[in-house]
DNA sequence: CAACATAGTTTCATAATGCAACCACTGGAG
DNA sequence: CTCCAGTGGTTGCATTATGAAACTATGTTG
């Protein structure tokens, strides 16, 4: 077997989202859903992406739980995309996305939109880990920890 | 031609991160190095893939700006990648990729490692998006803004 | 029902990925 | 200096993924 290595039964988080949404296409389609598309020619026009890979996409994404069908919206009998809260969850990725490419891009000027704070009209500030006590945490603040096993049973 | 298509070009800074990182082992070459991985051999055996990808995907990030390469370290007359600031930059994308894990997976007891806080050995919290004022924002707080456009020259 | 739009699937060519084998250079041992 | 294992790749070939275009099956409109 040749195949593309998989991921799914890696123990790395970050594997098992790339696992998910680790290709060229499939945050961009989030991005857009998370825009308000949610038809299939609405996503294949906007993205300009060739139909049988998005079609592959979509399906993946569905069977991952990030996008669901729903039966209509407008009264018609095609099918809409809509995300779940699972792929509305990936908003966060999107930002920190953009805010590297806002960041470090050697070409900025070719950025066409920035992402603003609604009531200021401000940039916004950069994404902020923070302890539960509410610390300002720096990545050398941060360390790997080892899933505490749950027991799996017994209450 | 029928190449895969590219997104350099592209305005949305979204596509611009992942024309650098959007592949399937770039983010997982990243996160070894951050956690101090530098030389070719420890990447492959780590990651265990293959090493004409490895090759690639070094010489790609390194051409990003991601990676850099460094005369030695250990004395020997060997190099080494490291990572530059565009590559630390790159931790808020990997935390916000663990914590969709972390929160969404279907098979949490799968994922082997929390990200806690070095001082108290509890989880961090979701990365917060704030406004320059301090204010949380949510995702319905935000909008995107076209890029004022740059004066070319003159002061 | 004719004509058109939507939402795909199929076909075929090309590019990317993965494994294994091969090669160049380094660094020591003798 | 020579031999030889280890490091850091490259090359060749098979398989898979991607992409453009053509085709199909419904839905929808006049």
């Amino acid at each position: 077997m040749v195949k593309r290595t998989s991921f799914e039964g890696d123990g790395c988080p970050i594997a098992r989202s790339l696992e998910a949404i680790g290709d060229w296409w499939s945050l961009l389609i989030i991005r857009e859903a998370l825009f308000g598309l949610r038809r299939f020619g609405e996503f294949q026009s906007k993205l300009g992406m060739a139909k049988n890979i998005l079609s592959v996409r979509l399906r993946s994404m569905v069977d991952h739980g990030i996008l669901a069908l729903a039966p209509a919206s407008d009264g018609s009998a095609y099918q809409e995309y809509v995300l779940t809260p699972k792929g509305r969850g990936v908003y966060p990725i999107l930002v920190a996305l953009r805010q590297w490419s806002e960041e470090f891009d050697e070409h900025p000027e070719q950025i066409a939109t920035i992402l603003v704070d609604r009531a200021k009209g401000r940039p916004v500030k950069k994404l902020e880990m923070r302890a539960e006590d509410g610390r300002l945490l720096s990545p050398a603040d941060t360390m790997l920890k080892p899933r505490p096993a749950s027991r799996r049973r017994s209450a």
